[in-house]
DNA sequence: TGTACATCAGTGAACGCGCGTTCACTGATGTAC
DNA sequence: TGTACATCAGTGAACGCGCGTTCACTGATGTAC
């Protein structure tokens, strides 16, 4: 977009912006591998060290993008989860867990690059600090969380199963979109993908729930 | 070991079998990217073209220690499958599941490197391919799958669940070894994360066995 | 309103690095007679 | 058993590549008076 039309001035106005969106463009294409400093300048249209004046070095970059992905990510559940129709508690708490599953596999699948760059190693961890930090008050986890914290209020899942159920419901969806995006599922067809995906969700919503 | 022995004579005598080795180490060290084929021809003292009297590039030496990897955490898991005792088809069904759950995160806590190694992109296919080929008999998914017939042959797991139901159970299993080893379960303290593993392996089963 | 000057945000050129890979070669091995 | 020679498995040197990063610089901007 703006990036194609030459600048005017010396200065870019907001070259870190700019670097930025560069930097998820080359994420959104390859993965994090792909998010190259020199690629990003070029692409905007500045001399490779111009970046050096808003980014400490190529891994705060990287660290920027990952970040902006796991946002996209989140704004992405957060649209599903407003569209769950009022009920009753227990009807709500199950769309909602359904809804971060959903929008979570159909992230990966929509945006590959950007899912894999959202879950760089050291970023992975950042993302549950941030959500317990409060900072983003309505990450996928605290949205997970509160979902569950009602499966228990609403009686239908035992209190003894409640600590860590996060990370059960999180690993079978992250896995699943692991192998739908990279492994052995690639090549099924997106609504195949999609109605397996509702299986997984069954399985952990079953697991959580059975007597 | 034998690499550091200066070898006597100039022909190696077994090349591709120590670069092989030498890229399990680097592999178990840090990954598939710290598979680098001057550091493995580093490690085994020959000259870096060398390597390519028996690998045709370095993702060929890549591929071999991928599937190095994975015959690795085979081993691991057929272990404790030939380890569960007799009993019931049921009982015994159910063992299967839990030991191949339980020897896959095992393998992804003590061996990471090779872990991530195993899983490469284009190598989380071949397993699969590999194990329905037949040529790896004994292959994790095989045994899986194995176990899941046996669910349904003894009536505990309705037939309706049993498609794709291999793959529900991996991605739960993947994806928590992988929150474990790179993400925001990193830290929990090993006998933490087993007992979380049998959680984990709990739901899955529940899952399947729901009524 | 105009000018001097500090600060900011860029440029251009170059660096060292380690990698994968190729070239022409040579020492060692095995086989035919 | 010995020798000639093809083949095999190494060596040594070099290549180009693209990267991240640093250097000394210069053009643009904003502020004080």
């Amino acid at each position: 977009m703006s990036e194609s039309t030459a600048r005017q001035s010396y200065h870019h106005g907001d070259l870190r912006h700019a670097l930025l969106e560069a930097g998820i463009e080359l994420a959104r294409e390859g993965g994090p591998d792909a998010v190259v400093l020199r690629e990003a300048t070029r692409r905007v249209g500045v001399s490779p060290n111009a970046a050096y004046r808003h980014f400490a070095d190529r891994d705060a970059l990287l660290s920027a993008v990952s970040d902006a992905s796991l946002a996209l990510l989140a704004t992405r559940i957060d649209a599903l989860f407003d569209a769950i129709p009022a009920g009753s508690a227990e009807l709500v708490a199950r769309a909602q867990l359904r809804a971060v599953g959903t929008g979570y596999v159909a992230f990966a699948l929509d945006e590959p690059g950007l899912f894999r760059t959202a879950f760089v190693a050291e970023n992975l961890d950042r993302s549950s600090e941030a959500s317990k930090s409060g900072r983003s008050g309505r990450s996928p986890l605290v949205l997970l969380t509160a979902a569950l914290d009602e499966f228990v209020a609403s009686g239908i899942m035992p209190p003894a199963r409640r600590p860590q159920a996060e990370f059960l419901a999180w690993s079978s969806v992250h896995g699943f979109a692991l192998l739908l995006i990279d492994g052995p599922l690639r090549a099924l067809p997106r609504e195949q993908a999609d109605a397996v995906t509702q299986r997984v969700i069954d399985m952990v919503e079953a697991g959580f729930t059975a007597p």
